[in-house]
DNA sequence: TAAGGTCTTTGACATAGATCAAGGTTATCG
DNA sequence: CGATAACCTTGATCTATGTCAAAGACCTTA
């Protein structure tokens, strides 16, 4: 959509999974040095997305899987209606597109929602890998499972009847993301606007930002624009009803 | 809970992954004679659990997959606070327990909503075997990913606000995979409660039973007890709004 | 730095579904 | 077969959140 300069430098665009500071979070998690080379002979493609910009479509045939590089990103639903619905949000270190894997076509769309960096992961190259290399085999699953179980709690987040429990709940798992990559878990930034959250939490806008006004009154989080503080994580987790 | 009579006979508790009429759904599809002998080898047994009985419970350790071979499941999710919520159904030919891949231990507990028969798939065996047959690999790979999407498809049924909508939903989702299994798509038995379906829908029981109240007078289907008659599949589609 | 657009906040009101309550039906098991 | 428990239906009322509306804050680009 809008066009803003990228000031990402080359370097960290040529940078190799063996020197990614996110390997612990990402594929090469726990392979050998050997095989991590292996591994980046195949994730050799690093693409820039200004924000704004979609990573696939829905409808786009399946070739790669990506792992966010850096940036943030949304994926989303198109209902027959046009209604549109953000089924994820996607943070560095995690991997996108392996819902695509049994249709062979992507049934979400994927866009930036500020610049980012991806690393392609062709999926044939990666399932033959797989086959050679049994400790990627094994965390391959693990990862793939890893999406299952994220995709659960969403859904268990969902069920929380009040949308009070429900943003808690959001914002519970954007900390612990953001803590999980050696952020702040208490104080970050939120890439999306009031709208995505709610139309992520099955919430209106407006309630969003009468929760987040309501929050703040009670002194359990400052809310500065997309500038979040948490000021009482206890409090918050308790409540959340069942989400964990 | 109550313990009924199972009236399975032994027989088709013993037969293999190659004689059943459920290998094009699960495990085996498209695998050579010789590969689904290989695999028979490893899903060597054969469990028979009668309705209320549990196949694992929450923090159970991860050992297995589950293919489920007759009979019917849910899985829960507990609360911290006691809650109770039911994250899944399973029919004949779906796979049990891919969430626990990636923590070892179940997330979930699972109960056989009638008496059923359930194929273990010991995980470490079917690891190796999968990395020694290709074919194996690649289905493995499609029924992880297909998880992941039953998830994000019950996701988006949860996010069709309406009540109506999200009934009109379940029911279709039944009739589909009824019909992938060669039952009919308009006429079948629900296994679950009302109080299950609202859990599932996150309604209460009161609204489940309101709306069939309301799509028979609206003549849309019969519902008599557990039996359900779906008369008109395509308003019943037009009620959705996305689902699909 | 100003103009325009996008995003956010807040208020008033409407409504779908929850909750409370009671009675009816069906299944289970001795 | 009859007692008991589990499950289901329907009605009356309440409430949280949606909807509609308007104004204010903030960013972007020229």
């Amino acid at each position: 959509m809008r066009s803003i300069p990228i000031k990402v430098s080359l370097d960290s665009i040529k940078a190799s999974c063996g020197s990614c500071s996110l390997h612990e979070l990402c594929l090469p998690m726990g392979l050998s040095q050997e095989d991590t080379e292996l591994l980046d002979q195949t994730v050799n493609k690093r693409r820039k997305l200004a924000r704004g910009e979609h990573l696939y479509r829905v409808g786009d045939p399946f070739q790669a899987l990506y792992a966010v590089r850096s940036g943030f990103f949304k994926t989303l639903h198109l209902g027959g209606n046009g209604r549109e619905k953000i089924v994820g949000f996607y943070m560095p270190g995690e991997v996108l597109g392996m819902d695509a894997i049994s249709i062979d076509r992507h049934q979400y769309s994927t866009m930036a929602l500020e610049d980012s960096i991806v690393c392609d992961i062709p999926f044939a190259e990666l399932e033959h890998l797989i086959g050679v290399i049994p400790s990627l085999q094994y965390h391959f699953h693990r990862l793939m499972s890893g999406d299952i179980n994220a995709g659960k709690r969403h859904m268990l987040l969902l069920d929380n009847t009040r949308a009070e429990e429900r943003l808690a709940g959001f914002l519970l798992s954007l900390s612990q993301r953001f803590a999980a990559r050696g952020y702040s878990p208490t104080q970050f930034n939120l890439r999306m606007t009031r709208e995505e959250i709610g139309n992520y939490l099955g919430l209106t806008i407006e309630t969003i930002s009468r929760l987040f006004s309501r929050l703040q009154k009670e002194g359990l989080v400052n809310v500065q624009n997309r500038e979040v503080k948490i000021n009482d994580l206890v409090k918050l987790r308790g409540m959340v009803g069942h989400c964990d």
